[in-house]
DNA sequence: ACACAACCTGAAGTTACTATAGAGTCAAGA
DNA sequence: TCTTGACTCTATAGTAACTTCAGGTTGTGT
């Protein structure tokens, strides 16, 4: 299949595929004469994979490591455990700080409910008197 | 005072705060003789307010209508409302779009209790098998 | 006088893509 | 056979919000 079939059975663009390739997590497929590419199922089983860690929002090193391990059969896969569990922890802690986000967001929204001049904007005066804390610094990739 | 000692005084680093300056979130200050930036009290007030908008996770296109806002003072403030609920809108999807994930995550880390072979993983088994629907579309810059 | 901290500019790196330009390949229809 | 149009190729730049780096200048303490 060509690429575009590829990309297509895989639920993602040409220009995705030929970025995978570039960051090594696709391997180079063989080239038609007229250079185009060439991939057998083995590709789309490794590019869903692939789709499939994207969509449950691991980084492209996390995806490198699991790849590496799916491509050693015999190791134990404890390894594979640990960064679910990272990944977990991930999304857990991202969780809590967007919860505690809304927390504040909604506490300033209450503070200006009707169509007062800017100057009288509960909210604006609040974002002006936040204290600034120190900002938790982030340990996940989810943004 | 100097860019260390703003800096300092708002909780960021130096190079944000030229940052800053150079994405018209900050005016630009006079300078000394020596060409260091001299910033006074309504400079920190304005980094402030911006790192504050920053820590609720807003993206400096909202930050800029706010600022925009916050300058004409006569206006009304419907505006800076409905920025807000748009905002809060955001990261409501993104919590749920994150329950989601986890609920999938931990689905899938189950299938694996041990510690056997790669090849009999079952979340790498799993991650190879996903059904991969079309990604439903972010909404959101939070990530 | 000299070391060293703090400052300056401009450019490149980060993540995971997306978009664009300009050129080549291929299958089908006239 | 010629042409049209869809598809492919490479290389480069843009996105968000910074961070890091290189190489040079200014200010301060001893």
């Amino acid at each position: 299949m060509k690429i575009g079939d590829l990309a297509h059975a895989a639920q993602c663009t040409v220009e995705t595929v030929r970025y995978y390739e570039k960051e090594g997590l696709l391997p180079e497929p063989a080239r038609t004469a007229g250079n185009f590419r060439v991939y057998g199922p083995a590709h789309l089983e490794r590019l869903r994979f692939i789709r499939n860690c994207r969509a449950l929002d691991m980084s492209h090193d996390e995806i490198h490591t699991l790849l590496n391990l799916a491509d050693h059969p015999t190791d134990g896969c404890g390894a594979v455990n640990s960064i679910f569990d990272q990944h977990i922890a991930h999304v857990e802690e991202r969780m809590q700080e967007l919860a505690q986000l809304k927390l504040q967001l909604t506490r300033l929204r209450q503070r200006c409910t009707g169509e007062q001049a800017t100057d009288d904007c509960g909210i604006l005066h609040g974002l002006a008197a936040m204290a600034n804390e120190p900002k938790p610094k982030r340990h996940t990739h989810l943004g």
